[in-house]
DNA sequence: CTTGACCCTATACAAAGGTACAGGGTTCAC
DNA sequence: GTGAACCCTGTACCTTTGTATAGGGTCAAG
């Protein structure tokens, strides 16, 4: 797979493929004779793992962080190549500190929206002032 | 109270004041004889309201829009200067688009916690394979 | 009446995350 | 064998969200 074919499957342009690889988020793919990058079907889930962790407001470097993370678990299933044991603890200090981010950010997003619905009930008593709801639903 | 005071007291520096007035995100104080910016309460606590928001992962520019949205139910409140229908409806379509942004987001960091434990657990096996705890915990 | 600690404007720079363009090679169909 | 549609590298540029710096005015203490 070409880089434009990769670039339509991910539904992101060529420019970021290649900033995504300088950044070290995708590997360095294999080329074709001509010099031509060769994907495969690992780099489009790479790439959709990229765009999953974004909108969650994780930067690239925190991406790639997990994915080294995913790495070190997937070597768990393949049972070889495992890290080393220092290694293996930075990771899990790692997840357990992004384990505790999401988890803050889920509380304070919850607090927002409430306040934000109680805000949209408010706003809708003024805008319909005439049809009171509390009388008949 | 003068701008050093105010970036004290709100933990951000003065540069950055100045940035979200031209940004449109705090109003152009009035000035001292001399020119200097005279700030207040409300421009305190106009910041601690940006603060708080941009952890949640909304844009200044969003932020801006629900600086608009919290003025007009401030209105509401305050009985006088209730904006007109139009605008009212657009504020609460906002609202609504805003509410279903976050709740759409909790629900995507709910999954990625999720799954980052399950990780977390694996990795623990691994890395204490002796300390078996399902044998005695 | 000078010195230090403030304030002002304007402009430049920074880091993150892209996006575009210039200048040039490759491939394939006609 | 030439034109369109690809690909390459390198560099420049854009937006967001600030931070820093230059050059200069203000104010209160000593």
């Amino acid at each position: 797979m070409l880089i434009s074919e990769l670039a339509k499957q991910a539904g992101l342009n060529i420019q970021s493929i290649r900033f995504y690889e300088r950044q070290g988020l995708l590997r360095k793919p294999p080329r074709t004779s001509s010099g031509y990058r060769a994907y495969n079907q690992f780099d489009l889930e790479r790439i959709t793992f990229i765009k999953w962790c974004q909108p969650l407001g994780f930067t690239l470097k925190e991406v790639k962080e997990l994915i080294q993370l995913h790495a070190a678990v997937a070597n768990l299933s393949s049972a070889h190549a495992a890290p080393k044991p220092k290694e293996l603890q930075r990771i899990i200090c790692m997840a357990h500190q992004k384990s505790a981010d999401l988890q803050n950010k889920i509380k304070l997003l919850k607090s927002a929206d409430h306040q934000l619905t109680v805000a949209i009930k408010k706003l809708q008593t003024q805008a319909c002032p005439a049809s009171n709801p509390s009388r008949r639903a």
